[in-house]
DNA sequence: GTGTTTGCAAAGTGTTTGCAATTTA
DNA sequence: TAAATTGCAAACACTTTGCAAACAC
């Protein structure tokens, strides 16, 4: 599951975005473990950690345009932060309400076989079908 | 399904809010019609439109007031801007990409019968569940 | 070398807040 | 009159942008 810099070149590449230092750090910070979802402020600080020095401007420059090419998914569940999701495939999300943490909940574990159309709208005008589940309690709650 | 000022003023007292002359011009605008889904800056120029004068502060503050009351629910679907929705009851949303403009999905329209549920958590920890369904093309979209 | 990318600082957007003046009960 | 509410202006958080310097190919 780990993405070496190698991956993460070739994955800039075929995407058509030169691998830039900063890019290639930020997509190895993205890409070498787990989906992750993360805010712009959150890899800054990671690459700061990293002792990587990435403007907070070309954060957010580069998140878009790894949106852009689909290796990136913005989602967006509350009002001012906008979260970066590496997994690009359909799913859904819980949101931790506490923490304000998402966590993904896979395609085939909801049921939406039979969707509602818009007036005058059919299937292929549909971009996406999002689902979040917000959960008050924190992370690991016990359940009573 | 005309909500009149007598409504309004009812509404407000049952909520615990005194009936001022600007949370009952909100109010108005608000409830005098079908269900609606309104942006702070929406609403406020609609109060100027009216000759009713309200700061942009007061639209706030009332708007989170009625959120808290239960009066209203905040929906958002894309950073930046928060809309406010007059139907409380559970129920999901079209998203219009091309216009940013929403239009409710009646819960029943939606099969959620078995929603997944996070490690340790129980469904009385779910605080909602929100479907978006994102549309690409515009409202009255012909279907080719 | 040429076009792309970066980073700073400034501007932008939508929202919240402190506090004195006003209004409500 | 006492407590709640309003509105201004300033502050805020997050994000975007213009442009000169640095970089990639």
């Amino acid at each position: 599951m780990q993405a070496d810099s190698l991956d993460v070149s070739d994955r800039l590449k075929t995407a058509g975005l030169r691998p830039t230092r900063q890019r290639l750090m930020l997509g190895s910070l993205l890409w070498s473990g787990d989906d992750r979802h993360v805010t712009a402020e959150q890899l800054h600080t990671e690459s700061r950690e990293a002792n990587m020095q990435v403007s907070m401007a070309t954060v957010y420059n580069t998140l878009h345009q790894f949106v852009d090419a689909k290796l990136l998914r913005e989602v967006i569940v509350d009002g001012g932060r906008s979260y970066f999701d590496t997994n690009t495939a359909p799913h859904h999300h819980f949101l931790f309400e506490q923490t304000g943490h998402l966590q993904d909940i896979p395609a085939d574990q909801i049921n939406l076989t039979q969707i509602p159309l818009p007036e005058g709208c059919c299937e292929k005008y549909i971009s996406s079908v999002d689902v979040i589940i917000r959960v008050r309690s924190h992370e690991a709650a016990a359940c009573v």
